[in-house]
This record gives C-alpha cells, structure tokens and sequence, in this order.
DNA sequence: ACAAACCTTACACTTCATTTGCAAAGTCCT
DNA sequence: AGGACTTTGCAAATGAAGTGTAAGGTTTGT
C-alpha cells in the first residue's frame, strides 16, 4: 500500500531529544514535524494539518495540559501524551482531558510507535464523524459496529465484521487471501491456513440469507474476494 | 441582621494571614472558620455546614487538589481556590475537578469577595454549560456528579458513576475495554485484568433495578459494551 | 478501627476461531 | 475430452477466548 504518509506533530522542548525521534517516526513511515514551545505547538495543533499529535506534559512557559484541554476543545485529533515516569496525576487528567493514550518518559520509540499506530486506526472519536460504508442496500457503521442489509441487523462475529469492513473499503478491488491474513488475523499466511475460507464462507452465507441472494462474495481463483451486489 | 450570615470555611495551613482574612469576611457580613490542615479541612467541608469553601491548594502533609476532588465526589459546596500566582496547572486541575473559581495569592481581600458573592449567587452553576447528560429517563449531571432514573437518584459509587458518564458520552458509540480501562482505571489494560467487568457487572445491575429493565449495558463481545434504552 | 469501595480470583457458561476432512469446482496438460 | 492436480466451499469437531458474577482479600477514606 502506498497511502500518503500520516503527519505527526511533536511538541516537546527538548530540541535534540525530538530530533531523533523524529527522525525515527521518518524512519517508519511518517512525516514529522518538530516545535518546542508552547505557541507553536498551539497553533500547529489547530492547523488541522496533522493526524496525531505527540505532546511533552512538561514545557517552558506554560503547561502542556493547557494545550492539551485546548486543543480538545475544538478538534478529535488523536494526542499522546508523554508523561513523567510516576506522575499519576499527570496521566490522570490528561485522559482526563481527552488524551487518548500515554508514554512514560523515558520511553522506548518502537513502543511510542506501536501506540501512536494504535491509536490512529481507533475508530473515530466522535459517532457523528460519519464512518459509514454503503454499497447497496449494505450498511455498516464502523464506530457502532452495526452492520445490516435495508435496515435489518445483521448478527456477525468480531472477525465477520472487519472481514466485511476490509471487503467494503475495498470496493471495486479484489481482496487477496495475504492481505486478509494480515490484516483480519494480524499474522502473515501460511500454507494450508484455511482460516480466511472459513471465514469467507460463514459470511457469505449469512450476508446471502439476509439479503436474499442479492448481495455475494465473488471469488477470484488464486486471488481472493470480492464484494458485489446484484441489481 | 435578619438573614443568618453565611458560613465560609477557611482552609489555609498560615494562620496569620487566615485570620486576617476571617475578619475581614466578618466585616462584610460572613460568619468564618478557618481549619489548617487537611484533615480537619476534609471534615469540616463534608459536615455540610458551610456554604462555600476557600480551599488553599498547598497544603502541608497532603494536596489540596485531592482535598477538592473528596470534597466534589460528595458535595457540590461552592469552592474558591487559592492558588500560587503562576501556576496554570493548579488552576486548570482546579476547575477541572470542579472548583468554581480561584484567586491568586497574593490577593485583595475585597477582589476574594467579590468572586465568593459571584459564586454564592450562582445556584445552577454547571446546569448551563450543557453538561447535562440525558438517555430516556436517565440523567447525569457531571458537576454535581449526581445521576438518576426519572428523577430517581441511582447510589452510584465514584468509579461506577465515572463508567456510566463515559458510556453514556460515547452515545452510540460503542466503547472498547482498553478505552475504559484508560479513561476509567487511569491506566492500560493487562491480560486477565477482569476489573472493568466487575464494575460493569455492578453498574449493570443498579441501572437495570433502578429503570425496571428499560436501560441496558449491551455488550459487543470482543469490543466493548454500548448503552441502550428500551422504548 | 471501621466500613465502603475496589480489585483479584475463581468458576460456570457461552461463543467463536481454527483445525480437519472431504466434496466440489476450476485449471492445466496431453 | 479426460485425467491429474490445485484451489475453494463448507460441515463438524475441538479447543481457546470472552463474559457474568459471586466471593474473598486489600486498599482507602473517614
């Protein structure tokens, strides 16, 4: 996949500290940008130019959960915090507040990506943020984790409803058997896995019955599936 | 006077400038009493004899900060502040927590009657800031932190009111484990940790006694729970 | 010191993911 | 076309994971 990269925004006044971080997150995939003072971090945060922001709780002139309650007053966007190691309070008001994860400093980077990752493929904040996928009479509504065919629930397993979710966001495209592995069961495909098949067919059959045989799971042969709806 | 003077509550561990300020209130018509430490501050504030509080946030062998956050958990006493003049945080934790309003030390005694008048005149105080939670009959008022069925007060413990305002601010949103385990318990969530459960468990049964099985903790298995309200 | 609140543990119970086995369908080759 | 091989569909079996709640231990606030 080659989506474009994710803007992070750090604030923390440590110049050589977030240097490397930065340059770390680069390192995995993102596009960083660096400030270390309380305005610039104010400001940056409220361009809505960023996809999560990395917040020191600790800053000259001014205090980072200021900044924090600020910046949650007008925008969703995802905030970790970074936190000294003991201070509960800290941690405390900040999810308080409306952080949605920390990291206690010092931390190790590889874990500060693994949350920021985490808390960047959490489902929207809001309900009203309007993640919902169509295709026909198919509904599904990603943070309510309801989906139906015309208004009528349909009853799918956790697994059966990001398998739908993945088929849907893929529209047109065919879903390969690797990338569901993946991205459905978060483990690389070995031989003789029938798992996905599996999976396939329980959906199929309850996504048939529900919507009358108008809605299928069309198999490419060697490749994987695609969603296709009847007229 | 006809009107009985109002019962202020002093708690400021420097007594020499308490009891300057205790005269003074008693010159502009209020009866004071003015504890020093944290134990007798929490006990008087909670005896439910004052009507508002001036709550000194240093305090020795303890925080101010926690004296506030007991104090709110129980009673919605107007609470007035002081706090050190440059300090952001204190404030903001402050009125986070629920105080009304704060004064920087040092201050003018008549600028500290001034704001105790404004906050005494103000009976709704939170009611118009919109944080006032409704679902079918239930209701929550997040300052007074107080939360009934139809007018019906439930006894919530703090932990179990906290959980129920989380839920009912996700609206139809559905809220992951790990979600309350970090707004809820402050901190993340570890394999086995069954505490969320248990305090769902207990939530649930006090919602469903109190609304005659009409409010719900639906469960999203593998997600999370949802509230819902029968018709 | 006491009680309330909270956390942990344990266990019964439900539901689901994965494995397995085999049949059916598709592909390729001669 | 027909046989050999590969891939897919699916039912059934199995074991793992998720859930609800009671009971007991620990902490916390008063």
């Amino acid at each position: 996949m080659d989506t474009p990269a994710l803007n992070i925004l750090l604030v923390d006044d440590d110049a050589t500290l977030t240097q490397m971080l930065a340059e770390y997150l680069d390192g995995e995939g993102f596009a960083c940008r660096a400030v270390h003072t309380l305005p610039e971090g104010r400001e940056a945060a409220l361009s809505g130019q960023y996809d999560a922001v990395i917040l020191d709780v600790m800053l000259p002139g001014g205090n980072g959960i200021d900044l924090l309650r600020t910046i949650r007053g007008i925008s969703d966007v995802p905030i970790i915090m970074l936190t000294a190691k003991s201070n509960d309070t800290e941690r405390v008001i900040g999810l308080e507040l409306g952080a949605d994860d920390y990291v206690a400093k010092p931390y190790f980077p590889p874990e500060l990506v693994a949350r920021l990752r985490a808390v960047l493929r959490r489902p929207a904040r809001r309900a009203s943020s309007g993640d919902h996928l169509r295709l026909g009479a198919l509904a599904l509504d990603a943070a309510r984790r309801w989906a139906g065919w015309g208004g009528m629930a349909l009853e799918l397993t956790v697994t059966e409803f990001n398998l739908l979710e993945i088929l849907l966001r893929g529209g047109e495209r065919v879903s390969t058997k690797d990338e569901l592995s993946l991205r459905l069961l978060g483990r690389r495909r070995e031989s003789y896995d029938r798992s996905i098949d599996v999976h396939i067919s329980n959906l199929r059959q309850k996504l048939e019955r529900a919507s009358g045989e108008r809605l299928h799971i069309a198999t490419v042969r060697g490749i994987g599936w695609r969603l296709e709806v009847a007229p």
